[in-house]
This record gives structure tokens, C-alpha cells and sequence, in this order.
DNA sequence: CTGAAAGCGCTTACAG
DNA sequence: CTGAAAGCGCTTACAG
């Protein structure tokens, strides 16, 4: 059935061995040798086998990634995609496939990664998201197994780690607010266990502080509330005597459901409350109003762990082992001054 | 380093055959063997390995996509994560993991797919779309490897394949339309070797026909033309003498690109030009006003081509090899009589 | 420069 | 019920 080496070996009338080495490209063989072996691999259609290989190289050349659970959690995950596309991209100029695996619980998370990395099936992991203790890192530190993390980490200094700058991200987000002329700014904020979201809630604080604003607990809203209880989290905000003027949205998914509900209360953006966010996802750009957001280079973000993953498999010693990719403040409609 | 079978067995006393054997849960063992080697396995920490395992049975449990080449492609690309999520939500559920090839160019997309299914990587595919005389296509044929089809099939109307009935749902859609009293309808079109795509065209034309409208050539309009001339494209349908009361979009994302293009020329949705559009991917029901879809059921299509790839690999046969998936007509506020 | 042999970690007829 | 052996398809010291 399928081609083997074994097959070449024949047809060529050499050993195994020999046609590894040619296949390989390494070892000294004699010119005509490489030749007649090479004209055999083409005409039998040879392709190695990646298990087989595997098994005898001790490698795999692929890259695991955990799928983030989000069964119904429309928002908040539209920039994943962009995430996965870098580091794709950036495997596949090394060779590398991605091994993707999903778990809509918790533990099932923790499963799919056990058998990614205890069954060898990958050399490295790509951690897409990082929460407080995160049970993935400590599984993958236990293990001692290579990977790198987009976030930041709670856990270990030294972890391997490709981040944004999110405390001064959401500092330079609120500053832009506080120059369009506003000194009540709420925040929309996201699951208190991804540190991502604690970081941004940290960068806005600070820049209420330093411009001498006062920040009241109730403008700081819970962003999956969102979902659940419809808009009554934003109807309950623009009630308030003192309402805020502008709202920082720790992602554009959840803006849009803000929009929506501001809209569906009777209120427009930005004349009545303005709006900015963070990940600049592609349709933030085509919204009406299009919303002002932090690009944090989602692509390059992926595209980067992957690289700095690969260079650490590759046995490259690195200098430092947290990358910080540039954001960008993207000004649009939903923030300017009415 | 990594503990394999040989290490259990000698821990337990027995051969390593009698552990793969208690592994696998087949074959006659004795009771207290079956204990002891389940003991020794748990202290151990035993995990098979994955190459090895499916060097041996020739399986990997694994199956492949390759991810769409859209290398800065915003539009019409919004669904493909929710597809995957319903690929890999049914896979992880048999133990299948999904191995993910990116290819920017044709050629590359080729060599990664031969890569998959010459390498014995996976033990079927997924095809997340399918374009005329689709070269992916004849690849899978050819090798004669299991493959599902998400989409239609100029090929071989044999192939497994798990679809949405577009030429229905345009015309559905299109009936939608004619009902709120539009009698000049526009289109909006995509990629014309996209399979999906002449079907919904083939659906508006057969709607408009049936109910005596005539389509002027100037108003179906390419929406790849909106991303690259700005909204060039719309400006001059807009201009049209007899320009059209409403426009069938051939997908959400391009939707919004077309909202927002017409809100820049000072249009009104719905009140200037209905709009109507395919797929329903999260962000419509949210954008203002909201988008009038088609439910493709984007989940359901990944879920179910992914059960139907692993019923076929399974060796189950089965009565037809087309599946279609219902679709819905959610009516917003985009196409509501003005 | 090239081959025979052992080994990667598992499975599975074949014997008993 | 259990073990020894062969094999999956490759690679890589070891010899020569």
C-alpha cells in the first residue's frame, strides 16, 4: 500500500539506511548514489511517515494549542481566530503543524493537555489565555515541558511569555478619555480570573488616580452580565445621578453589546457616553460608530510566540523570556468629543 | 524519562503484552492482574504514546483541516471559528484531536494537505469549503482518502458532504424581501469560485424570476471590490437610475462593510435600502440596526461533518452520503419594511 | 561511502 | 490466561 522506505531501498538497490541519509540530506554519500536514490523517490512517490519518523527522532514538529471553552460565550473571543492564524503561520514556515484540542469543561481542558503533552503528541504548547493559578501552566511546569504563554503569569518569572502591555494600555485608553474632556469614566470589566482583564481594570484605575478622578464602584460593571441578564447592567449605569460619561470596554465583543444596549435604551454614542476598547478586531472598524480601540497586534502576538517557541525547541538560549508586542491606540467615532 | 509499557511490566511482573492488554481492556486476563497492572499503571503515571500506539494499530485519531487561506481577508470569514469549535467539539468527544494546516498560497495549501495524508498524520479530513474543480479535492480523491465535505461538490457526487441548502436559503431570503414590497433587489456577491456562493446567486436569480422581477446586470455587485476601491461599489449602485430597494449580501462580514459604506454616504438602513444577508454570525444581532440572516446552523454543519468523517472511518455504513443542515430566516431590523 | 543491527514504544497474531 | 516474537516505518551509532 503505502511507500516505504524500504520500498526505495529496493528499487534502488541500496540499504535503508542509505536512503534515510539521502532523504536527510546529511552523511556522505557517493554523487551517483544521491542521484539514483532521488530519481527512485520521485518516481514511487515517497513521503515519509510522520509517526514512524517521530517515534525514532523523538520529535513530532507540532505545536499543541488548547481551544479557549467558551460553548456560548459569544463575546470576548472574536480576536482568537487572528491569535491562532499567527502562530500558525509562523509553524508552518518551520514545518510545523498545530494540534488543536478542545475541553468545554475545566477538566476536560486539563485532560486534552495531558494527552498532548504525556503522549507525545507535540513538542511545544501555545497557551492562549492565562488565568489567576492557572491549572494548564502548573500542569505544563510540573511536566517540565516546553511552552510559551501569551499573557502574563502569576505563577513562575520565568515562564516564556509574549504579552501587550495591558496596564498601560488601558492607562493610555483612559488618558484619551480624560483629554476628550471627561472625568467620570466607568469600566465595563471582564472575568476577574483572566489577568489580562485585572491588568486593563489596573491601567484604568491608575489613570483615574493620577488625573485626581474619582473611580465609584458602581461604574465599574461586569461585562458578562452582558449576556445574561440583557442590558440591565448598562440601564442600571446610565440611572445613576452621577453617571459616567465614557465607559472603557475591556474588549470590542463586548462594546458592540454595549452599543447595542445604549442604543436600544435611547442613548447615541458618543453624544451621550462615549466609548473605547481594546483588541481592534476587524469589524470594530465598520461598527457605526466605529469604536476606538487599543490594537494590541493580535496576529503578531501569535505569530511571535510561535517563533520564540520554536527558537527555545530549537535549543536557542534566549536573553530575556518576556516579549512585549507594541499596541497601538486606534482613535474612532465612539470616543471623540461630541 | 517517559515511563513506557516496559516499565509497568516490569514493576508488575508481567509481560509487556499483558499491560497493553489491560490497557486496551480486551483479551482474556485474570482478575488480579488486571488489578496489579492497573496499581503499577496509576503509581506510574503511565501514558501511551501517541506515535507509537498509532504506528502499531495504523491509526492516529487525528483529523485535518486546513485552515483558509485569507491572508488579510476580513470579510466573510467570520464563521470558520464556530465551524472548527463544531468539528473539534465532536472529535474531542471520540478522542480525535484536530491537526490544523495553514497554506497562504494554493501551493502551499496542497503541500500541507499532502503533508497530512501522505505523512499518515490524520485519519480523515475536513474540508471547511469547496470552490470549483477544488484542487484539495481531487487530492482526497485521488489518494482515495476519507474525507467529509463541508459544502457542495462539482466533482464526485459521491463524496460525503454536510451542507446547507443555499440555493434555498437565497431564495428564501430573497422571498423575504419581496414580501416587505422590494421589487428592485440587488446582490451582493463573493468569490465566484466559491461553490456556496453561485448557489446563494442561483437562489436570488430563481426568487427574482419567480416573481416576475428583472435583474439588472449593474446591480449585482462584487463584494470583494468593497475591501479593495473603498465603497466605490456602492457609491455607483447607489447612483443608479433605477437603483435597487434592497440587497441580498452574500454573508454577514461583507454586510457590515456595506452598512457602513452606505452610512458614509448618507443612507439609511432600512429606511433608504433594506439589507438582507447569510450566516448570522454573532456580531449581527448586536450591530445597528441589527442584521437580517440566515441561520446556517455554522455549529451543526462542523458537528455534524465531523460525526458523519468519524461514522465512515468507523467503518459504519452509510444510507446517503449528502447531509443538509436546516437553515433559518432571522428577521432584524436591517430588512423591516420601512 | 555504505550496510547490518538495534532501537523508538507500542500491538497482535501465534503458541501454549 | 499469558508470554515471546515479529512488526509498524523510520533513524542512527557502530563497523568496515
Amino acid at each position: 500500500m503505502r511507500v516505504t522506505i524500504k520500498d526505495v531501498a529496493n528499487k534502488a538497490q541500496v540499504s535503508p539506511s542509505t536512503v534515510s541519509r539521502v532523504i536527510a540530506g546529511n552523511g556522505r554519500i557517493g554523487k551517483d548514489t544521491i542521484l539514483r536514490v532521488r530519481q527512485v523517490l520521485d518516481e514511487l512517490g515517497y513521503h515519509p511517515h510522520h509517526a514512524a519518523q517521530g517515534l525514532a527522532k523523538r520529535t513530532t514538529c507540532t505545536l499543541g494549542i488548547i481551544l479557549p471553552r467558551t460553548p456560548d460565550d459569544v463575546f470576548s473571543n472574536f480576536f482568537f481566530p487572528e491569535l491562532i492564524r499567527g502562530i500558525s503561520t509562523r509553524a508552518s514556515r518551520s514545518g510545523f503543524d498545530i494540534l488543536m484540542a478542545t475541553g468545554s469543561l475545566a477538566q476536560e481542558e486539563r485532560e486534552s493537555l495531558t494527552r498532548m503533552v504525556r503522549g507525545g503528541r507535540v513538542d511545544g504548547v501555545v497557551l492562549l489565555s492565562s488565568r489567576l493559578e492557572d491549572p494548564l501552566i502548573r500542569l505544563l511546569e510540573e511536566e517540565q515541558f516546553p511552552y510559551v504563554l501569551i499573557g502574563r503569569n502569576d505563577y513562575s518569572a520565568s515562564t516564556l511569555s509574549v504579552d501587550t502591555d495591558n496596564i498601560r494600555a488601558a492607562y493610555e485608553l483612559t488618558q484619551h478619555l480624560i483629554a476628550q474632556g471627561n472625568q467620570r469614566i466607568g469600566f465595563v470589566a471582564g472575568p476577574a480570573n483572566m489577568i489580562v482583564n485585572r491588568d486593563r481594570l489596573e491601567g484604568y484605575r491608575k489613570a483615574m488616580e493620577e488625573a485626581g478622578y474619582p473611580v465609584q464602584n458602581e461604574w465599574i460593571i461586569d461585562g458578562e452580565l452582558l449576556q445574561q441578564s440583557g442590558f440591565r447592567a448598562i440601564s442600571m449605569l446610565m440611572e445613576l445621578e452621577d453617571r459616567p460619561t465614557a465607559l472603557v470596554v475591556i474588549d470590542d465583543g463586548v462594546c458592540f453589546g454595549v452599543l447595542r444596549g445604549l442604543g436600544e435604551l435611547g442613548y447615541h454614542v458618543p453624544q451621550d457616553i462615549s466609548l473605547a476598547a481594546f483588541n481592534n478586531i476587524a469589524l470594530s472598524e465598520l461598527s457605526t460608530p466605529s469604536l476606538t480601540s487599543i490594537d494590541i497586534g493580535t496576529y503578531q502576538l501569535g505569530y511571535t510566540a510561535a517563533h520564540q517557541l520554536l527558537l527555545l525547541l530549537a535549543g536557542e538560549e534566549k536573553a530575556k523570556s518576556r516579549f512585549i508586542i507594541p499596541h497601538r491606540l486606534v482613535v474612532r467615532e465612539s470616543s471623540l468629543r461630541k
